[in-house]
DNA sequence: AGCACGCCGACT
DNA sequence: GTCGGCGTGCTC
């Protein structure tokens, strides 16, 4: 065997000593120095010894070898935490192509440096709420004991198969979860709750709160690095159990951790958007697995990727069909086609059937939600003398008038105010076009005068506490109409709502994304599921310019399976994951030249070298192909090996990442 | 974190 | 002249 050298993190919480030192692996320790183990190594002038954990293995030193110490041992029985999670940062590393740096970044969080002890977060986050409150358990209908009893089952067995709840939306999840939880608490071991961002509400976290009390931390992603890493230093010494929180709280320390459960598994949110791009459903799955812990996933609308490995047997499936609410029945749902409603002379975005059922609401004093996918008010103004719309100097985008007032760039969050002649001719016919949600609620202002309207959008909630005041209000029946864009849809529980408005089904269908039609049947379920919560029932009426279209026509018919084989089925056709395996390499930076040419360089390259092991699209402008001045191209390439892909991707770093060019540009790789 | 080198005040 | 203050900097 060759030389080996082991990079080290030497256990010193210090800014200055936190980096790897190189040590050369001794004779007898060969074979057995592995990553993640910790090891005694001589450190300083005095050559103290010192702790240290193996993060990198290689036959060649990136040092000057005279000066390299040493390994003087291995720590017995040093299998911790921490191992673990350098392991699964190794992991990361090799799935996801990042540097070791970068995966230990994500995996072990910044050390604090003030020390400042810091409360229960919990306790900040909720407030005055005494800790008493334990609710009784809830009853479970006989779906949700199957699913319990079964899991138990499998549990003691040692089965670690992981398993996908399909649960129609208000089929009681979160019973089913915490009902798991308590059966993993008894046997002394520990939690990972994961929730997508957007739902990290006070309501969620209310509901574990009440049923686990002081066991469960909550790691919020305003947390500051430092109280982070004191949260995960509870958990680390036993006074957590259950860890609830966004995907990183999957990288919590727990001595023995022994269930993931991962709510909404379809959520967007679940994709880190920074490298290593990871998708907390691959990652949890490997750290289950790692930890020989059960792995849960829940949603009413499964991903595809989900969902076509539990027809597959690799999960395990399980479903909910039923609302848990006893007498509460899935939303009825009705379309609206919006061309014939226009044939028939009625040009608003509200059609004469929703303003129906929206009258019938406010006279009965029930209340009514209004979806868009669109925050603003125009999406965008154009001149009508040169056509030309108003674009971002920064971006390659349209501008958004806001309050009729300022035109906004969504991406890069340029304003002006909104300009009296066009840019480009001067002329003073400049018209906006489209609709947000602020023409919204300015059209239903006109048309229900009487009626009492909040809107819930980016803009009213970025103020601190817009968020929580909204919506409070809304659930104490303060307003009677709620307008708003996704995040009124997700996660959050409105009993009295017994009518939700989708105004433009359409909008997610023409995003340029194979997962498009996912995202609208997605969005669709949803906000249908916001409908009849309670004991009132609940409609749901879903406008549309492409009623025929099948994402539209599952959603509305609540029919998960239809839409599932019919996407599938393009998927096949097309070689889209999750069919085939995809990796997205984007060249990025701010000198347009540069980009395109490093981009053919890299493309041209790529292609000859594994001509015939996969499929090459591109190179071609990102869907945005300047934002904030940056420039991106972007090549895809399919292949259902995904090691056949993560070897094109170590190619290209080792040939390109490194060399002159390439300092002035950003080259990211996303791996589907 | 720890330990060394380094350049200024009161001591045997 | 020297013992010692802790300021800055390095540790594979």
């Amino acid at each position: 065997m060759a030389e080996q050298y082991a990079s080290i993190i030497i256990d010193i919480s210090h800014e200055s000593v936190d980096r790897v030192f190189q040590y050369r692996v001794p004779e007898e320790l060969l074979g057995q120095v592995r990553i993640g183990m910790q090891v005694c190594v001589p450190f300083g002038f005095g050559n103290r010894s010192r702790k240290g954990y193996v993060v990198e293995l290689s036959e060649q030193p990136d040092y000057d070898p005279e000066k390299i110490k040493t390994i003087l041992s291995l720590v017995n029985g040093s299998v911790t935490a921490d191992t673990r999670l350098i392991e699964l940062a190794w992991w990361m590393k090799e799935q996801y192509g990042s540097t070791m740096n970068q995966a230990l970044k994500t995996v072990l969080p910044v050390k604090r440096q003030i020390k400042a002890r810091n409360k229960q977060v919990v306790q900040s986050l909720l407030g005055k709420e005494p800790a008493k409150i334990r609710y009784g358990r809830v009853a479970l209908n006989q779906e949700q004991q199957n699913i319990v009893t079964d899991f138990k089952e499998q549990y003691d067995k040692g089965e670690r198969r992981p398993s996908l709840i399909h649960g129609i939306t208000g089929s009681g999840k979160t019973e089913v979860y915490m009902e798991l939880i308590d059966h993993v608490l008894q046997n002394d071991r520990q939690v990972i709750v994961l929730i997508p961002e957007i739902s990290l509400t006070y309501q969620t976290v209310m509901r574990f709160y009440r049923r686990f009390g002081e066991k469960i931390c909550v790691m919020h992603s305003r947390l500051a690095a430092g109280e982070r890493y004191d949260q995960f230093e509870r958990a680390r010494q036993g006074k957590t159990q259950v860890m609830i929180g966004a995907r990183s709280a999957l990288f919590t320390p727990f001595p023995k951790l022994g269930l993931i459960i991962m709510d909404e598994e379809h959520e967007g949110a679940y994709k880190s958007e920074t490298t290593p791009r990871y998708h907390a459903r691959e990652v949890a799955q490997k750290l289950a697995q790692m930890n020989d812990a059960a792995f849960v996933m829940g949603s009413a609308t499964p991903s595809l990727e989900a969902y076509s490995r539990a027809k597959a047997g690799i999960y395990k499936l399980y479903t909910l069909g039923s609302r848990a609410v006893f007498g509460s029945l899935p939303p009825s749902t009705e379309l609206v086609d919006m061309r014939r409603e226009m044939e028939e002379g009625n040009k608003s975005i509200f059609s004469r059937r929703l303003q129906e059922l929206i009258g019938d609401k406010l006279s009965k004093g029930e209340q009514t939600m209004l979806f868009i996918n669109r925050r603003g008010y125009s999406t965008f103004v154009s001149c009508r003398s040169c056509g030309q719309a108003v674009k971002c100097p920064h971006c390659d985008v349209t501008l958004t008038l806001h309050n009729r007032t300022r035109l906004v760039c969504h991406y890069c969050g340029y304003t002006i105010s909104m300009p009296k002649h066009c840019p480009e001719c001067a002329s003073p016919y400049l018209a906006g076009f489209g609709t947000g949600t602020q023409k919204i609620q300015e059209m239903a202002e006109k048309l229900f005068p009487e009626a009492r309207i909040l809107r819930m959008d980016l803009d009213t909630t970025s103020k601190k506490g817009g968020h929580e005041a909204i919506l409070s209000a809304f659930s104490k029946g303060e307003a009677d109409i709620l307008i708003g864009t996704q995040m009124i849809v997700k996660g959050h529980d409105f009993p009295g709502v017994t009518l939700v408005g989708v105004l433009a089904a359409d909008i997610s269908l023409y995003a340029p994304d194979y997962r498009s039609a996912e995202q609208t049947f997605e969005l669709l379920v949803q906000a249908a599921g916001r409908a009849g919560r309670g004991e009132k029932p609940g409609t749901a009426l879903i406008q549309t310019y492409v009623p025929e279209h099948y994402s539209i026509q599952a959603a509305v018919s609540q029919d998960y399976e239809a839409f599932y084989s019919q996407e599938m089925g393009y998927r096949k056709l097309m070689a889209y994951p999750p069919s085939c395996h995809m990796m997205t390499m984007q060249v990025a930076g701010k000198d347009e030249e540069l980009v395109n040419h490093m981009m053919d360089v890299i493309a041209r390259s790529v292609a000859a070298r594994f001509q015939n092991q996969a499929a090459f699209i591109g190179p071609v402008p990102a869907p945005v192909y300047k934002v904030n001045d940056i420039y991106r191209k972007i090549l895809y390439m399919k292949q259902e090996n995904y090691d056949i892909l993560i070897r094109i991707q170590k190619y290209v770093q080792n040939r390109w990442d490194e060399t002159e060019s390439c300092k002035r540009l950003t080259i990211q790789y996303d791996f589907s």
